[in-house]
DNA sequence: GCCTGGATTCCG
DNA sequence: GGAATCCAGGCT
């Protein structure tokens, strides 16, 4: 882990000061660079009960528990896959999830995957960035860090200051809605839209 | 084994 | 507001 990298091994409980770091980096894949505008922090087993990690490792899970740098890539609602980098030292669960970017390279290509729509919705919102980017189940468990798959995440060509950077709760968490674990750079257009957790049903 | 509901997106 | 769409994880 070099290249200014190795803040994301920092414990797990400094994954939202991990998180907040992760703003302004580039994320390339396929041919498409996304710098990152929109960032949310799990933490590990036992501390965070809206991470995947929660109640510990699963086959699903066991990537958590590897190497900082490395990608966890899930799928949920049956049809989209998400991006999370993995942080923290190996066996704490700590993550990132990529929630949004604006695309700065490749953006031809990135037009071609999404189909219509505005630039800046091309990777507003974690599915759709990691659509934008090419990459499915194969990235996961894959470094993101050395060259060795898909994916490449590199510093900040243009800097994000501190005073930039806006927090507020998870999207789409049920429950820990008091926990400002959501960053995002401010007023910047690819941040996704809030939406609150909603129950899918009522039982009544 | 069965059942539930989800770190979402798109359409009506 | 709700459907699409399927599997991981929890529970019986």
């Amino acid at each position: 882990m070099d290249r200014g990298l190795s803040f994301l091994a920092a414990p797990a409980s400094d994954i939202p000061k991990t998180a907040k770091q992760l703003l302004g980096w580039e994320v390339s894949a396929n041919g498409v660079t996304v710098r990152l505008t929109e960032v949310e922090a799990y933490a590990g087993t036992g501390e965070d009960p809206a991470s995947h990690a929660h109640r510990g490792p699963t086959p699903r899970t066991k990537v958590m528990f590897g190497p900082a740098g490395h990608a966890y890539v899930y799928f949920v609602f049956g049809m989209h896959w998400c991006l999370n980098v993995v942080c923290g030292p190996e066996g704490e669960a700590s993550a990132v999830l990529l929630r949004a970017g604006e695309v700065i390279g490749g953006l031809e290509t990135a037009r071609e995957r999404r189909g219509s729509g505005p630039d800046r919705e091309l990777a507003r919102g974690p599915a759709r960035l990691v659509k934008t980017l090419g990459i499915g189940p194969d990235a996961n468990g894959t470094s993101m860090v050395d060259g060795t798959g898909p994916l490449l995440l590199r510093p900040p060509t243009r800097l994000v200051t501190p005073d930039e950077i806006v927090a507020g709760p998870r999207v789409g968490v049920a429950g820990a809605h008091d926990v400002p674990w959501r960053f995002w750079i401010s007023g910047n257009p690819t941040v996704s839209a809030y939406r609150r957790h909603s129950p899918r049903k009522r039982s009544r």
